[in-house]
RNA sequence: GCCCACGUAGCUCAGUCGGAUAGAGCGGGGACCUCCUAAGUCCUAGGCCGUCGGUUCGAUUCCGGCCGUGGGCGCCA
């Protein structure tokens, strides 16, 4: 009865059930495979649409179809009542022994279900990206916090992840800065920058160029010695380049993600790559002259006066653009790295810009199926104004002091619901509460729309949000601590599935790897999100209406197997969300 | 002008491959702590799923038109 996958035995019930409908619907659509189309219900444990569909495709009556597959003896293990509905839907009831026995798998499962991809890929994901010299600001967090997510959940399902953080360390922009960092020597830039005071060295050194001539003559000649390979302006960038790195690490840090200096790859490193590239467009015949300059025409692309839209790979200056940069790095990341799949964790105004970069790629014949490139894009950061989010000086919010907020925000608001709470413990539990917070409200609404920033919303310890789930979570490590229980101890106990709420808890337990596919399928973790707080919503329902420690046995130890099993899952799926999950709170 | 995304309760958002009565949180009204953290739970009110058409047994979901909002549309990245 139990369908097996890739060594793992399938614990999801819905999973279960349609893989032993499989055969029943292929038989009745004449030995083609048919969907079963079985999906979680508000009336029963789950509903069995596919005899409508396949009614209509077979000319057959869909009752009849239903009640063909309620007699067939495929299910009587796992279903205690089947029960036509309305014109075809099957109710399914699971028994309780199948539930309970799928529950003690999990539990004895270090994965907790999960099992490994079948299809294992080399993946690439491009995500946060910062600009060397310049402040990191909320459009990082975006692509930073949903980029670690995607890495965590790839990881999880058995991927080989290549982390690349594609930062700004090249480009016109660095004449200008290696100039303002000479004039201000090196002491005190080096130190002003190890403070995060980036933005007003990139302020000051954009207000020189912008006054002075003499300081743009210097900057251009600083370009031109810098893509000449000048050894000595090379050091300087190089310092320009470090110092900022160090300060990007200390935001990550902070922000408790995966990416470190192994994971950089920046422009510059693309650089020597591009005249090669260049020349594969040439020989492939895809570049023409337009004005100038060199261009390829990807198909379906139009200007605003309808004439085709030309993507620029070599200016009428003769510079290589940020496209054919982004085209040898496709290159790179699908020859050198063997990338089967790549992300692109960027924002939503440069779809255009990659589609036209990854067509121009599938006519080069670099990205050849079954490779691919998805631009997993994202909205804006809104204020309150439902603008985009600004500081009160009008700049954009800089993302330290916007994680630096947040972990005070989350201490106070300790401080007052739990004054007992030891300071240094509670110093450590505002960072994971803050900035588990915020990345929870980032990471929890559909990354493809803006959303509206909010303090008092993301850091409320109601409603669908970090501190929520965290609750959850300690509160259970609460109970086994005052009944002084090792939570492993429990993991051996058969869990008895009596009351609505445990087996709710049990139904949602059992979901969780379909939850990862499913959020993973769309590059979307607000669906994991989703899931992560039904869960929680679940327990505390249990929570509420089951007392654990005061039952008898052997309830008692059923209920703490189960609290056990709810941690686990919770810790693990929050994990797989970069956030942390506390003990205590 | 063309292209892309979005439009769901007062507010902020979910809604799986087209399924039965469209869900949650906040806010509103009410109930529950001598009891494992009330940072919680339960009940309740609140909807023309932007709009008009199409596809079909069935559309918030798929297709087309329109309206609204945001973004993009060649030598910055």
């Amino acid at each position: 009865m139990l369908a097996r996958h890739n060594g793992h035995r399938m614990t999801d019930p819905i999973a279960t059930l349609t893989k032993l409908l499989e055969p029943i619907f292929s038989e009745m659509n004449g030995g083609d495979p048919a969907d079963p189309v079985v999906r979680p219900s508000d009336r029963a444990d789950a509903q069995i649409n596919g005899a409508l569909a396949l009614a209509k495709k077979v000319g057959a009556n869909p009752r009849d179809l239903a009640e063909s597959v309620t007699e067939s003896a495929a299910l009587t293990d796992v279903a205690s009542s089947l029960e036509v509905a309305g014109p075809g839907f099957i109710n399914v009831e699971f028994s309780q022994p199948f539930l309970e026995s799928l529950l003690a798998e999990v539990a004895n499962d270090d994965r907790l279900g999960v099992a490994a991809a079948t299809d294992l890929k080399t993946v690439v994901i491009d995500y946060s990206a910062p600009n060397v010299a310049k402040e990191m600001h909320v459009g990082h967090l975006r692509s930073t916090v949903i980029g670690d997510s995607l890495v965590r959940m790839m990881e999880c399902l058995g991927h080989q992840v290549i982390r690349e953080n594609h930062i700004g360390d090249w480009g016109r922009p660095f004449g200008m800065l290696i100039e303002h960092l000479l004039d201000l020597g090196e002491d005190v830039a080096s130190s002003g920058l190890s403070q995060g005071d980036l933005d007003s060295f990139y302020k000051e050194a954009n207000a020189k160029f912008a006054e002075s001539e003499t300081f743009q003559e210097r900057a251009r000649q600083r370009v031109v010695l810098l893509q000449g390979g000048d050894e000595e302006t090379l050091v300087l960038w190089r310092r320009l380049v470090d110092m900022s790195n160090a300060y990007f690490n200390s935001v990550y840090s902070t922000l408790g993600v995966l990416l470190t200096d192994d994971d950089l790859a920046g422009e510059s490193r693309y650089q020597p790559l591009m005249e090669g590239v260049y020349q594969r467009l040439d020989d492939a015949g895809l570049l023409s002259e337009d004005d100038g300059a060199m261009v390829v025409y990807p198909d379906g692309f139009k200007n605003r006066d309808g004439d085709p839209l030309p993507m620029i790979a070599k200016s009428r200056t003769g510079a290589f653009m940020y496209a054919t940069s982004d085209l040898a790095c496709v290159v790179d990341r699908v020859e050198r790295l063997g990338a089967d799949l790549m992300l692109y964790v960027v924002g939503s105004p440069q779809a255009n810009h990659l589609e036209m970069v990854f067509s121009v790629c599938a006519k080069a014949g670099w990205l050849v199926e079954p490779t691919e490139a998805v631009h997993v894009g994202f909205g804006n950061v809104l204020g309150a104004d439902g603008k985009m989010m600004r500081s009160r000086a009008g700049d954009s919010v800089k993302l330290a002091d916007l994680l630096d907020e947040a972990i005070e925000r989350a201490e106070a608001a300790i401080a007052e619901k739990n004054p007992e709470l030891a300071a240094d413990q509670r110093a450590k539990v505002a960072e994971m509460v803050g900035i588990g917070a915020l990345k929870y409200f980032d990471l929890s609404t559909d990354r493809i729309k803006d959303y509206q920033f909010d303090w008092d919303r993301m850091l409320a310890f109601e409603g669908s949000t970090g501190p929520y789930l965290q609750y959850a979570h300690a509160r259970i490590c609460s109970v086994f601590r005052r009944a002084d229980i090792e939570r492993a101890s429990v993991r051996q106990v058969p869990i008895a599935l009596i009351e609505p709420q445990e087996r709710a808890l049990a139904l949602r337990l059992l979901a969780y790897p379909t939850a990862i596919t499913a959020s993973l399928g769309t590059y979307a973790p607000h669906k994991l999100c989703t899931y992560v707080y039904e869960l929680a919503s679940d327990f505390s329902s249990f929570y509420q209406e089951c007392p654990i420690l005061k039952s008898k046995e052997p309830v008692r130890s059923s209920r703490l197997a189960l609290a056990d099993l709810t941690a686990r899952v919770l810790a693990h799926s929050l994990g797989l969300l970069g956030i942390a999950a506390p003990e205590e709170m």
